[in-house]
DNA sequence: CATGAAATTCCGTTGAATGGAATTTTCGAT
DNA sequence: ATCGAAAATTCCATTCAACGGAATTTCATG
């Protein structure tokens, strides 16, 4: 079971040819490869693409016979990337931390046993991270950000993700297990992760939880910077700044608790 | 808003669904009030939202029974080609220019009758602008950014978007048909729209088109300032920057042109 | 604890999605 | 220009997956 036809049924479908097409490149992708890759019928690959196009949720481009990702979907996931009003919280914050700092600051979702980079505010300095750009995913337990989520999840959800995590961070050179749980003891004391990791040479940075209403991340600003740049009292300084934005926005992120729904849905 | 059943069959229903839940704001939205908006039973609607669950594409919250845009909806259109890639290759140049301009700078891309953001950088000052954030839709003709594009459309497509957009624009206190027909002629001479259109009071801005291999719009890059900060020379200045950006990506969106595909697929 | 509203499951029915086959279009080679 | 192969597109009889009315469970509120 690789990646499996995911849910069957026509959403299914409908998903793993969207899929399908964003792994395309913008060049876009033919019907004939699309329906290969798909493992379906042609006619019937062509006809859930008509009923896309006509959504504008895909575009075809009628002179290369190509199809790529339409308009309204971006515009969808525009807004779905706003996982509970977050990125738009956040985003005058990583704009402001850049200009102010002159570096690249990371804004991770938990999801799963993963932190999703959900966005980035590049600063000047070209930065090497696990996670990338946007849509960038890691282990929890890689990377500052993710570590600082991961040291803030409650006791099993903690241990749950360590186990699963462990075998994928060999790939990663991650730590061991015993380093790895001394290491979210001390986040979890400290408020911030900027272990000099070392996982990539010559990076360093630093990470900050965003916690929900029950002290549970649900995300973290992280800078990713060069470890010459990323001096001990520079890095005090940068995680004092962090910490003060996450518990901006973690006290933002909150009035969404459901035990003040009443009173919102009252005006 | 809701202009039809979209196209019928299931994908239509899909995406009514997705559309509506992306118009609920990040608060989600429950069954009930999704199945009566769209019109639909409550079982079909419980069961469409299932399987797009099981795909991650929405979200549920079991603690308060809403459903929100999921992560993987986003991730969907993050990890790939987002309008021919116009995203990515425009981000960095916004960034840049925010930095050192101190503006506020918008993506627009040509869709329909309408200007699209589809990215928008944030400057120091706060801007009231038509197109507003990331989502944000103007008819063409309303605003710099919006114009720049109308003006660089072939004549058959301009005059069909100024026949449809006319009775549109008066809801924005557009300007009469000869009046635009005039700036567009300006705009197509000078390369760049900095009329102080005075549709909100304050405001003033700058807008160039990216063009196609074939000359045509498809997006437009503009800065969003107020008045005061405008002055002619600063927007002669501006005028020139925005242009060289918006040449460098076009530069590099028309290596897509199918007419030299031959050319890249032989190498 | 009672009550109503919302969510969820059940399952017999049916019509919409399906896909094999036929047709048309595209495009490169001659 | 002509041909032929490959891709796209349309057709349509079949069927099975989606449908939705009804029943059941869950949950919040008084």
């Amino acid at each position: 079971m690789e990646h499996e036809t995911s849910a069957a049924g026509s959403v299914g479908r409908v998903f793993s040819l969207l899929r399908l097409i964003g792994s395309a490149g913008s060049g876009g992708i033919r019907l004939t490869d699309l329906a290969e890759r798909a493992a379906l019928p042609r006619p019937t690959t062509h006809r859930i693409l008509r009923a896309l196009g006509a959504e504008a949720i895909v575009a075809f481009d009628a002179r290369s016979k190509r199809y790529t990702l339409g308009l309204d979907l971006f515009l969808l996931a525009a807004r779905a990337g706003n996982v509970v009003g977050l990125r738009d919280l956040a985003r005058p914050t990583l704009l402001r931390l850049t200009a102010s700092l002159g570096e690249t600051l990371f804004l991770l979702v938990h999801n799963g046993y993963d932190a999703v980079c959900i966005e980035r505010s590049a600063g000047p300095l070209p930065i090497r991270s696990f996670t990338g750009d946007i849509g960038g995913r890691v282990p929890l337990g890689i990377g500052q950000g993710s570590v600082a989520i991961l040291a803030f999840l409650p006791p099993a959800e903690q241990d749950e993700a360590i186990r699963h995590n462990l075998p994928r961070m060999r790939d990663y050179g991650g730590p061991d297990e015993a380093s790895l749980r001394a290491e979210l003891l001390q986040v979890r004391r400290d408020g911030f992760c900027g272990g000099a990791s070392g996982l990539i040479p010559g990076m360093a940075g630093v990470g900050v939880p965003i916690l929900d209403a029950e002290g549970r991340a649900v995300a973290a600003l992280s800078i990713g910077t060069t470890t010459d740049r990323l001096t001990p009292d520079r890095k005090a300084i940068i995680a004092g700044m962090l910490r003060q934005e996450a518990t901006a926005i973690s006290r933002q992120v909150n009035p969404f608790d459901p035990t003040l729904r009443r009173a919102a849905a009252a005006m």
